[in-house]
DNA sequence: TTGAAAGCGTTACCAG
DNA sequence: CTGGTAACGCTTTCAA
C-alpha cells in the first residue's frame, strides 16, 4: 500500500501539499495539483481511513444495534438506515443482541471503543442508568423505543399503544366481546405498549379483559403458535386475538387451523407490523402497519444531523404513525374461503409498492450514494 | 476519554507497562499489575481502537457486501455471518449493492480505505478483473456464488445448477412435460447456473425447452407476479413452472390465482432458497432449501481461518448443499383444498427448528461471544 | 503557495 | 521486570 508520502516523493512535493490536493483545499497550485494527482493515480494511492480518524477524531461510522437482523421487521429497517447513512458517507457496523442485555453492554462497549460517531438502538433491554454510563453525554445517539436515557438522544417511538388501540377497535367494532392479547416478552417496552393499547380499548368499551385472555411469549411464528393453542382453549371462549406482532399472528392463524377453527369465521386475528409476508399468508393478516423502510431511513437522517451538529443539541422525542392495513384475518371484508379478485387486487398492491425507486428518492435517498473521494 | 497516558500517570509508571498489562503480557509484576488495572478501572479507560489498529495493521473488521439485506434469504444469511464473525472478535461493516455494479465497486475500494481485514462478497456482478484488481491478492475473501478471480480468496458456491436440476425432475417425475421457467436476472451467476440445471433436467428427459418457456425478471414477488402473467398465457400450455427464486415463485402463485388457475391442480409451481415464508403461503412452496444461517455461518468461519493464517493460502473452492423440500405447490402430496393436519405437522415442524440454541452450537455458535478486553 | 514538524493513542523494539 | 522512544499514516499549526 503507498502512502501519502510516497505520493509526495513521487510527484516531487512536500506531504503538506498531497494532504491539501486530497482534501480539495483550494490554496494550491493548478500545476502542482495536476502533479500530485497524476502521482496519485500512478501508485493507486488512497488514503488510509484509519490513520485520518486518529487526526480528524471521526470515523465516518455508526454503530446499529437491534436485537435480530433476521426479522423481517428489522432487516428491512436496516435496509432504510444503511441507504441513508451510505448516502451522508457513514459505514454501518451491524450488531444482533437477540435482546440479551449482556450482548448489548458488550456491544456497547465495543463500539464506543471503536470510536464510533453516532449510535442508533432498537428496543434496548437496558435500563437509562446503564446506558447512560455505557454511552457517556456526548456520543449522538438515536434510540427507537428504547427506555429513555439521558444524554445527546433523538428519541424515536413507534405510536405502539395508539396502534394497539385502534385495531383492538377493529375488532370490538366488528362485534367481538371476548378478544384475548398474544403478548410480546414484557421487558420489552415496545410489547408493554401494546399491552397497554389493547387494555385501554377494551376498558373504554366496557369489555371485560381478565388475566387469562393474556399470554406471553416470544416474538416468533413458533411460538405464538404455541401461546395461541393455549389461548384458543374453548374454556376461554375467545372469538378474537391481537397479536404482538405479525409473526405471533401467523402462528396464532396455524394453531387455530390446527385445532379446527376457522380464520376469520370462528375466530379473528390480528397482528402488528404489516411485515412482507403478512400479506401473503391466508387468510391475510389485517395489521398495523409500521413503514420500515421509512423510519430506518429516519433514524438513519436523524443522527446524521445530530453528528454534524456541533455541540449535543436539546434531548428529543418523536413519534412514528401506524396505519390499520383491513385484510381478510379479522373478517372484516367477507368469509370467503376463496380468494376473490378484489382481495387479490389488494394483496398485489402491497408487494408492488414495495421500495420503488420514486418511493425512495421522497425519503432522500437518491440512486446511488455520493462516493466520497 | 482517559487514554493509556493518564493511565500509568495515575498508576505510576510508564505507558509501556500499561500497555503490557492491556495485552495480558506475563512479563508484569502482580503488584504492578493490580495497580494499573486499578487505575484503569477509576478512569474508567477503555484502549482506543482505532489507534490500536493503526499500529498492529489489523483492525478485527470485515466487510460484508451483498445485494439487498431486506431480502429475507440474505437478512438470515448475514445473521449467520455476524455470529460467526463476532465469536471470533470481529465486527461487520453491512453494505447493499442492489446488485449495482458501481455500488459495488465503490463499496470495496471504500472497505478497503477502512483496512478491514477481510471481506465477504454475496453475488458480485463484477467482473474477475475488476474484482481482483479492487481487492489486491491479499486480502483474504470469501465470495460465495461470485465470478471466479484471482486472489487470497475462498470460494464457495451454493449447488444451484444441480438443485434446479433435482427439483425439475422432480416435476418431470410428476408427469409433467411442458415446464416454463421464470428465471433471475441471467447477469447473476447463480440465475445462469438454475437455469441451466432446468434446461438439463428437461434435456435428460427429452423434452423440449422452447425459448418461449422462459422468461427473465428482477427476483422480487411483484415482477415473479408480473412475468408469471406473460408466462402462463394459455398459448404456451405450460402446467408447470419452476421459478428462480421463492419470492418469485410467490409471485407466480399469485398470478396463477389470478388468472383462475389452481395450484397445484392447474399449473405445478415450484421455487427455490426455501426462505421461512415459503412454508407459510398456501400452497405451501415445493422448494430447493438452502439453510441460510448454516452458510452464513460457514463463510464467517472460512473468512475467519483466512485472516488468522499467515501467509495467502491456496486458493480454495467448496460447495454448499442444497436439498428438496416437498410441500403442496408441485401437487405431490394430494390436491386438497384445505390443509390436513399432516401438511400443518410439516409446516410447524419447518418454523421451529429455526435457530434453536442447540442447532447453533452444533454449528459453533455459542450462547454469548467471547467479549474481548 | 509551499514545507518542516508536532501530534492523534497505541504497540513494540532495545536498553537498563 | 520496567522505561524511554520510534513508528503507524494522516492532518494541521506555524514559518518561510
Amino acid at each position: 500500500m503507498a502512502t501519502i508520502e510516497d505520493v509526495a516523493r513521487h510527484a516531487g512535493v512536500s506531504i503538506r501539499t498531497v494532504s491539501r490536493v486530497l482534501n480539495d483545499r483550494p490554496d494550491v497550485a493548478p500545476a502542482t495539483r495536476a502533479r500530485v494527482q497524476q502521482a496519485i493515480a500512478a501508485l493507486s494511492f488512497r488514503p488510509n481511513t484509519v490513520a485520518r480518524s486518529m487526526v480528524t477524531g471521526s470515523t465516518r461510522t455508526i454503530g446499529v444495534v437491534l436485537p435480530d437482523i433476521s426479522n423481517p421487521f428489522f432487516s428491512r429497517v436496516v435496509r432504510g438506515c444503511e441507504d441513508a447513512l451510505a448516502q451522508a458517507g457513514y459505514n454501518m457496523f451491524l450488531c444482533n443482541t437477540d435482546e440479551d442485555v449482556d450482548k448489548e453492554r458488550d456491544y456497547l462497549a465495543l463500539l464506543r471503543d471503536r470510536q464510533v460517531d453516532g449510535l442508533i438502538l432498537w428496543g434496548c433491554r437496558l435500563d437509562g442508568d446503564a446506558l447512560h454510563v455505557l454511552i457517556g453525554p456526548h456520543l449522538p445517539v438515536v434510540a427507537v423505543d428504547c427506555t429513555p436515557f439521558e444524554g445527546n438522544v433523538t428519541r424515536l417511538d413507534v405510536a405502539n399503544q395508539q396502534g394497539a388501540t385502534t385495531i383492538t377497535r377493529h375488532l370490538i367494532g366488528l362485534g367481538h366481546e371476548r378478544i384475548g392479547h398474544l403478548a410480546g416478552p414484557q421487558q420489552r417496552l415496545t410489547a408493554q405498549h401494546r399491552l397497554n393499547g389493547y387494555r385501554r380499548a377494551l376498558a373504554d368499551a366496557g369489555l371485560a379483559a381478565p388475566l387469562d385472555y393474556m399470554l406471553e411469549a416470544p416474538p416468533s411464528v413458533f411460538h405464538g403458535y404455541s401461546a395461541a393453542l393455549e389461548l384458543l382453549k374453548p374454556e376461554r371462549g375467545l372469538t378474537a386475538i391481537v397479536a404482538y406482532n405479525d409473526l405471533m399472528a401467523i402462528g396464532a392463524i396455524l394453531a387455530s387451523q390446527q385445532m379446527g377453527r376457522r380464520v376469520p369465521q370462528d375466530v379473528a386475528i390480528v397482528g402488528f407490523d404489516d411485515i412482507v409476508t403478512a400479506a401473503l399468508v391466508r387468510p391475510a393478516l389485517t395489521t398495523m402497519r409500521i413503514d420500515q423502510y421509512r423510519i430506518g431511513v429516519l433514524s438513519g437522517q436523524r443522527l446524521i444531523e445530530r453528528v454534524k451538529q456541533p455541540q449535543p443539541a436539546q434531548a428529543s422525542t418523536a413519534e412514528f404513525p401506524t396505519a390499520l392495513i383491513v385484510r381478510h384475518s379479522c373478517g372484516a371484508r367477507g368469509e370467503t374461503e376463496t380468494l376473490t379478485q378484489e382481495m387479490l387486487q389488494d394483496l398485489i398492491a402491497s408487494i408492488s409498492h414495495d421500495m420503488q425507486p420514486e418511493e425512495k428518492e421522497s425519503l432522500g435517498i437518491l440512486p446511488r450514494p455520493s462516493s466520497p473521494l
